[in-house]
This record gives C-alpha cells, sequence and structure tokens, in this order.
DNA sequence: CGCGTTCCTGTGAATTTCCTGAGAAAGGGC
DNA sequence: GCCCTTTCTCAGGAAATTCACAGGAACGCG
C-alpha cells in the first residue's frame, strides 16, 4: 500500500512524512461512517469516538492532527467535551458539526481560535475543504499546500473564492464553487453524477439527480463560454475537467 | 522566506526568533481558553493559570513576554498577584482584564508604567490588538510589524485609530473599526459571519447574527461610497476585502 | 437509418440570502 | 442629569440562488 492518496493529489502530510491523522467525534453512526470513509479516502487517518469519554481517549492515545466535533453528544455537552479535548491538545484546530438553527442561537467563541464550522446537512466536499484550510493553516501538517488550485489556465482560489479562467474573473454560486472546486481536485478523472451528488450536495438531498446535469450546464456557461472545453462528458460514465488543448 | 503567522501575517517573533510567549492568568476556565485558543492561533506560546500561586509558579518557569492578568482572582486580589509578578518579571507590560465598572482611577493608576487594560465583556479583536501593541512598544519582541495595514488605497492605523481612503480621513465608530481591522488582517480571503461575530463582538454578545450586515453595510457607506468596492460579499460563505482595480 | 437512452438547457417558481431604513435602547461626555 | 452618538432589533423588500420539470438534441447501438 502506497502513501499516494487514492486520488493521486498532493497530500497534507506531517513533518515525519506520516498521514494526518483526524479524530471524528460523533454519536450518530451513520454520519460517523460517511465522515470516515470521505477522510480516509483523503488519504488521512481516521479514528472515530461515539461519545465524550471515548474522545478523550482517543485524543490521548492517538493524538490527532485535527479533530472533527459534533456539539451535541449523548453523556457530556459538547462544549465539555471540548474543553477536555483541548487540555489533551491544546494546539490541535476544531471543526464542529452544529445543527443550522443552533448558529443562530449563537456558540459564542466556538471559531475564535481558527477553528471552524460546518452546519447540518453539510457536503463531504464542504467537510473535507474546512478541515484541509484549518490543517493547512494550524501549521500541524509539513506542506504549506497552496490555496489556489489550477488546471490550464483555469484557477480556483480557496480562501478567496475566486475563480478565474485566461485571467477573466468568473462569478460562481456556492454550489457551482462547490462543484468545480470537486472536479479541479480531480482534473482527468471521470466523476459519475452519483459520484458528485454524494461529494458536492448534503447527505440529506432528496431530489432529483439531474441537479448536476444542470449545474455541469451552468460551469459549462460560465467557464467554457467560447473558450475551447475544460469540463467534458463521458457518456454513461460520467464529467471530468482537464485542460483545452 | 518570512516567518507567517497561520493566517499568512507578519508576526511579532523575540529577537532570538522564537514565539512571543503570554501568560494568561484568569480563574474562568471557559475564558482562559477562549482566550488560549485566540492568541495560540496568533502564533503565540501560551500559558495560562487559574489563581495567584499558579502565576507566579508560571512567571518563575515560563518567562512570558506579556502577561494578561484578570484582576479579580478568587485566592488573591488581582493586585496582589500583580505585585509578585512584578517581582518576578519586572519588565514585562500586562493586559489587565476588569469589569466595566471598576473603579476608574485604581486602573488608571495600575496602568501607568506602559500597561494596558481591557474590560469585560471584550472581543478577541481588541484584546489581541492591545496586547500586539504591548509587546511591540515593549521591545521584548523584535519589531517586525508596522501599526500601520494597508490594503489598496485604504490605511488603518491600529495606534491612532486613523483611517484613510485614498488618504481621505474617514471617522469610524469603535465597531466599525473592529470590523474592518479584521478584515484588513485577512484580505483576500473569505470571512464567515460566524467568524466574524465571535472575532469582533463581545464573547458574550447574544444578539442577532445579521447586525455583522449591518456594520458591513455601514462600512461600505463610509468606506466605498462612490468609489470601486473593497468590501466584497460572496453569497453563501461570507465577506472578503481586497483592494478595488 | 431508426430507436431508445442519455444528456442538455430554457422556463419559472419557491426559497434563501442579503441589504437597508426606521426607531428603540444603551452608552459616553460634559 | 442631559444631549448626542453609537449599537442593535426588526421588518420589508430586492436580488440571487436553487431546483423541478419538460421538451428537444445528441449519442450509440443494432
Amino acid at each position: 500500500m502506497t502513501t499516494t492518496s487514492p486520488q493521486g493529489r498532493t497530500e497534507l502530510l506531517r513533518p515525519d512524512g506520516t498521514a494526518v491523522r483526524v479524530l471524528v467525534v460523533d454519536d450518530e453512526a451513520a454520519l460517523s461512517e460517511l465522515l470516515s470513509m470521505a477522510l480516509r479516502y483523503e488519504g488521512w487517518e481516521v479514528r472515530s469516538a461515539g461519545d465524550g469519554a471515548g474522545a478523550v481517549r482517543a485524543a490521548r492515545e492517538f493524538r490527532p492532527d485535527a479533530v472533527i466535533l459534533d456539539i451535541m453528544l449523548p453523556d457530556m455537552d459538547g462544549l465539555a467535551v471540548l474543553g477536555r479535548l483541548r487540555r489533551e491538545l491544546p494546539d490541535v484546530p476544531v471543526l464542529f458539526l452544529t445543527a443550522k438553527d443552533a448558529v443562530e442561537d449563537r456558540i459564542a467563541g466556538l471559531t475564535a481560535g481558527g477553528d471552524d464550522y460546518v452546519t447540518k446537512p453539510f457536503s463531504l466536499e464542504e467537510v473535507v475543504a474546512r478541515l484541509r484550510g484549518l490543517i493547512r493553516r494550524s501549521g500541524s501538517a509539513t506542506v504549506r499546500s497552496e490555496s489556489l488550485l489550477v488546471v490550464g489556465d483555469l484557477t480556483l482560489d480557496e480562501d478567496s473564492h475566486d475563480v478565474t479562467r485566461d485571467g477573466v474573473n468568473i462569478h460562481l454560486t456556492a454550489t457551482e464553487f462547490e462543484l468545480l472546486r470537486y472536479l479541479m481536485r480531480n482534473p482527468r478523472r471521470v466523476l459519475s453524477k452519483a459520484q458528485i451528488l454524494d461529494r458536492v450536495w448534503s447527505y440529506d438531498f432528496g431530489g432529483q439527480a439531474n441537479v448536476v446535469e444542470l449545474y455541469i450546464s451552468y460551469l459549462r456557461r460560465k467557464i467554457d463560454a467560447g473558450r475551447s472545453p475544460m469540463i467534458h462528458t463521458r457518456r454513461g460514465a460520467g464529467y471530468l475537467i482537464k485542460p483545452g488543448e
């Protein structure tokens, strides 16, 4: 088994060259599973815990580089877990999972230390992107990877959310942005509509699968318009992005 | 390559090139947590103590470059702690945390020696800025940072609180100033409303998240009025500031 | 060449997100 | 204590975004 990620992109690695370690703390087994699989697929090492006690134990043994923490847990409330995690892992960034309306009720100071949060229901693309951002900025990983994705003359900046083709700025909506980011993080690789739906849309999306077609169509209009096309259809298989000739 | 903080800003560093050390003395664990997280994220090394005895011990071992001291502590009152800290660390600047209604003249006496204070409830932006100012002026750290933030033709002086666009002075209220400072310390970077709220508003703020929208609106009126806009909305993501073209 | 399948995209409606005016409440300076 | 400034809530309205639906185009296969 090689250390290159399944998707073949440049990975974030720890200073000693080993894989980045992520601890997932969530009591919903299904969610925990979903996250673990997605993160392993990123090439990261994952451990998960279903309650606060397990989380603290895992933190001590596993010494993760980042934590994903659902702030509503059964035995302790998430904030208590956070406190105990912090004692074990003072400098480790935390990505919080929270219900959408909880944000309005305000969880003061959660993101204060450079941490971040994602509201449920989330898309995997969002979680992975946020987590990569956290790790990148935490300095725990060696690779100060750029926040800039480049495919041919197309660029996408994950920090500023700026997208340009051939130097020209292109305005994308939030969903278009996430779709393009997913494509660009997997250049020259066919992604099926099911994969895209699983990754870019939130896990509870119940709509028609052809939203993917629709959004591919939107992207083409904005990105390929006139120019040599970069987004290609593989009939019966999916879509891929690659530099135009 | 210059050393940069996690957020990519220039850091304050000590003469030997190591990170600045800050001691946080506060008995409220939650506050202590919040501060530690924020300061670590600034790239500083943090130790915290929950009482006077611990503070003195930490001072002796840790030799901090600055101290944040809550002047109401359980075992000794803050003034006694201060005295003993001063014996350990004669020249170290202290940032006091105090209740708003604390006796004014007493504070005035305390801060006479170049120290500073912040009233509770505070915003992290304010604490970090004050602390940076203290450290910068104390000479303990190599001054590698100006107090002037510049983005395009917009400037903000953290010392004098002067803000100018294209040379013209602009009057901002306290909140507007802190918001703008946060944006300008993270140029070209999308900041979510939650992040902004966590950082610019005080930790006990319980209000509506749309104050952020409101203050962005105020800032635009004062800063972007007529001119090419520098504050941009990323719908569904947040706001960012960048030089106009 | 004809046919079924797959994909593309215009239209429009529901929803979400953002902006901003008006005014109440709180705070600061004198 | 009084006046002026600042902060913040509330709510209406504007605008952008998401998505379903459906007709038509393109494709691949026999």
